[in-house]
DNA sequence: GTTAGCACTCATTCTTTTAGAGTGCTAATA
DNA sequence: TATTAGCACTCTAAAAGAATGAGTGCTAAC
């Protein structure tokens, strides 16, 4: 059997009014739904083969349909497909979705200067506003070159690194040291670091360098290797990976997720991070079409979420830095929404970050 | 009618059995539960009595009884009290309580450099240890004073200052100033920021001393105004206050607080973190005996958590820096346990911090 | 190929029944 | 006088039963 069009037409419609109502369709409903002036019988004899097809299924006998996530996928791909389509013609249309653009634009420049501070409220934002779960990351350094190194005298016996990155990547350090190091020395030690290092990135920074480095330190070889250690520990994206999730309870208003045991499930996994964190990743290697990734269901490499679907969307620093934008939300979402969103907070990123 | 010695008793028992069962006692229950030696019905009178004092209430007719706030109440001061007295005693048994905190002090010392990663795993561990939701607040800074400011030239039109404040609290800030600088000028401008503010705390950076200093940096006014502003707004405690969360879904194993809006409610509070703010500022005023408090029911200046109790305590680093650790768990939570480990947490902090 | 009609299924809702836990009260007991 | 045994009573929670209605699949007619 055939997908033919007809088929096409009842399926969208069903996947949509589900979307909508979140409630088993039946086949009155499309009947009139659609403007296919078919008596239900015959949509029933369509739905028939639509379930024998894959698409959809009914939770019980005498229900209506619900879509499966191969429904869902169809449905997805099909919009993705439209969507590029539309995005060829609609350039003149642009005045809407700019001037969203601008007053997200206005918001965010308030605090351009914390990058993490931005990118928490761009999960905040982003799950007020579309009533899901968000998870942001603070981009991935991955070739990424140190600007600057700068060591200063804490105590006695400990030094604070101040570690610069290309795209005003800041971290701290606190390095206990076992020697004192006087005044001149913590200068001379600035000046080799940064002579050295400034400019490479981590991948560069390679044992030829370290041990020529070490070499020139004379008797600070032992600091040396604690500040190297610590630069590489702190710039070494592993580490650096931050999540920030907000909206964690938006997923109580979607019934099919909020009774205890999956809500708990799925929040836990927001809060703790980790599976967040190894999703991301396993992400970073899929990304093609317009960087946003759709998964529905069990596409999701985390198990918790396998009632859930997750958008992503990567965003982009200058330097390639990337960070990824992600939508919890029930498998029914409204992923046009959603998507468009994405889209509008890429673009909005893009441009605030490339203008600074 | 009065609390006698065997109503206190009857009390007593009634409170510890619903804290570990979660269910309302009976008569019968209390009878073999206390070793008086009555009879169910003796035992009903009493409770009756005990209902029309306040401390109990049936939450139907025919069930058992519950505590109420007024029995939690009197059942906490008690233990307290009693604690307060034990602690005299059993000075000499502390090795088990000292085994405990050598684990964990092996744990805590792990990443003392970082104090923000330090308290989110105190967080982390103390939910994992209690099944109870935590929190933890960064120290405060009252009266803390300025170590060093460290400006760096991050971009022309961009400034990198680092400020450093006794007990080794490190923030960066980024500040985007209008006309260039000179590497030359920005060393004068360390120089003197530094010789102008180290030490000082915030409150004594007044200005008299602020227009001085404007005074002396001549055309650069402008800037040293920014910078300021940073350094203000930094150390200035409301945009300081930190609050990490964790194990929020635990109390989805309390079925007295797991329905979909009271969790739903309640784990919102911890995520969105506003109202927390509040409640530590609120709490502060309080702390009188050990820096522990115990907040029941309605007596949390929260309205989320009128159905939780708040045990908190506060931890003190050097230099007089507070902090705030929270757990937030059903009313008929362990309190015994909970004082007890919040005890060992301070004493565990105490130490690490006063040792480095 | 499409549709009207009808018997059938099954989740949901409401009602009824039952079981059991626990009480309050009364009268007997020590 | 304080305690206790006994019993009728109350009320919840769980189980069982009945009613409702949405939606289906199938058959036969159009």
């Amino acid at each position: 059997m055939e997908l033919d069009d007809r088929k096409v037409k009842i399926l969208k419609a069903i996947i949509k009014n589900y979307l909508e109502t979140g409630e088993p369709v039946g086949s009155r409903t499309i009947s009139k739904y659609v403007d296919l002036k078919l008596s239900p019988a015959t949509i029933r004899n369509e739905m028939a083969d639509l379930e024998e097809l894959g698409y959809i299924v009914q939770p019980h006998t005498s229900a209506g349909r619900i879509p499966t996530d191969k429904g869902y996928r169809f449905y997805v791909d099909d919009m993705m497909a439209t969507k590029e389509a539309e995005l060829v013609v609609k350039e003149n249309e642009l005045t809407d979705r700019e001037k969203e653009l601008d007053s997200m634009k206005e918001f965010l420049n308030e605090k351009v200067d914390r990058v993490e501070e931005l990118l928490q409220n761009v999960a905040k934002v982003l799950a007020k506003d579309t009533n899901y779960a968000t998870m942001v990351t603070t981009p991935q350094v991955k070739g990424n070159r140190l600007k600057f190194v700068q060591l200063s005298q804490l105590e006695p016996n400990k030094i604070l690194a101040v570690i610069v990155m290309e795209g005003n990547l800041i971290r701290n350090k606190v390095i206990t040291i076992s020697d004192e190091l006087s005044q001149e020395n913590l200068l001379k030690l600035n000046i080799l670091l940064n002579t050295t290092l400034t400019g490479l990135t981590l991948q560069e920074m390679n044992l030829g360098l370290v041990a020529k480095m070490e070499n020139q330190a004379g008797e600070y070889t032992k600091i040396i290797k604690e500040v190297l250690d610590a630069i590489v520990e702190t710039i070494s994206s592993a580490d650096n990976l931050k999540i920030y999730t907000s909206g964690a309870t938006n997923i109580f208003k979607y019934p099919e997720l909020s009774d205890s045991s999956k809500a708990s499930e799925l929040i836990y996994t927001l809060e703790e991070k980790q599976s967040l964190t190894d999703f991301v990743m396993e992400d970073e290697e899929q990304h093609g079409n317009h960087g946003i990734q759709v998964y529905i269901g069990n596409e999701t490499p985390v198990e918790a979420m396998k009632d859930c679907s997750v958008v992503t969307a990567t965003y982009e620093l200058q330097d390639g830095m990337k960070g990824t934008i992600g939508i919890i939300g029930p498998k029914r979402m409204d992923y046009e929404k959603v998507v468009e969103k994405l889209k509008t907070i890429q673009t909005q990123l893009d441009d605030v970050f490339k203008k600074t």
